[in-house]
DNA sequence: TCTTGATCTCAAGTTAGGTTGAGATTGCAT
DNA sequence: ATGCAATCTCAACCTAACTTGAGATCAAGA
């Protein structure tokens, strides 16, 4: 028995907009950056795949968690090729976004402490600053062991 | 006795730039922003206090510290007016940021025990994702707990 | 069929935080 | 006095992530 089409499997753009949360125009720029693929109709419209509910929704969260599209292209870039991607599948993305907000909580917490050490020394004396020193400038000033901060 | 401006007192841009780290278009762009009031020359060229280094260099790092030119400005609010700030001014702004990194750390985490509770949960299962369901929308849309697994 | 709402494309505007370049002056050391 | 580096202003450009608007077309119910 031959898999059927229903008309409610493939999805205009309102609807998309509606079931995700996002701007009609987010979607359509969504697209021209290549982070979803609808297919058209006849008369040139968008049509979603049900399973792009999932995949938009997905942009719209992993920006709450701070990626940039870039970042979640790169993400897309790890589900399977030409299946519908499973709950499996999205774990995966969901695990490795889990260690980028991990890393994320340990540099504002080192900045932190950096922070606490420039406020008990009395500092922003810049020259001892291990904030204001985090870059480079101010290449060889004085001895001492010297904190950089990560970019 | 009267004060003796020497001419090392008013810095021009150019050993602004270098004292500092940032580029020169860097410190006019903040000029035009208002976090620094730059007196002029004779010739109209901008000259820098002293105390306009740690200024400007406080603008360096809050930046690494995540806080926008506005905030900045915020903060800048807070400094004694009509005199060079002291230590002391510029501790109670450090201790103000030290409070935004706190609350920022602390957002983090949340997020990431929401996005613990969707892996956990075989989640990103929309309905019931705490991520998404974060905002808003949430339209009812038809009946029981549809699992968008299933697609 | 008509009409209305949904879509379409393409161009331009928006905010943040700057950079780049042109063309004109300034400032300082010989 | 001159020569050259530093500075000046102003306008345009840049990325990210979208929005807005204009003008045209599509889809579907009465």
């Amino acid at each position: 028995m031959a898999v059927r089409l229903r008309k409610s499997d493939l999805i205009p753009i309102g609807e998309m907009a509606r079931r995700t949360g996002l701007s009609v125009s987010a979607i359509r720029f969504y697209e021209d950056k290549g982070l979803v693929e609808p297919v058209r109709s006849a008369g040139n419209q968008r049509r979603f795949l049900r399973s792009d509910i999932r995949r938009v929704s997905f942009i719209r969260i992993a920006q709450q968690l701070g990626l940039t599209l870039g970042e979640i292209q790169a993400e897309f870039a790890k589900l399977p090729y030409g299946r519908t991607p499973t709950a499996r599948d999205w774990k995966v993305i969901s695990t490795s976004i889990r260690r980028v907000l991990d890393e994320r909580i340990a540099e504002l917490q080192r900045t932190r402490d950096r922070l606490d050490g420039c406020i008990g020394c009395g500092c922003l004396s810049l020259k001892k600053c291990a904030l204001y020193n985090a870059d480079d400038h101010l290449a060889a000033k004085g001895p001492g062991p010297r904190q950089l901060l990560a970019d």
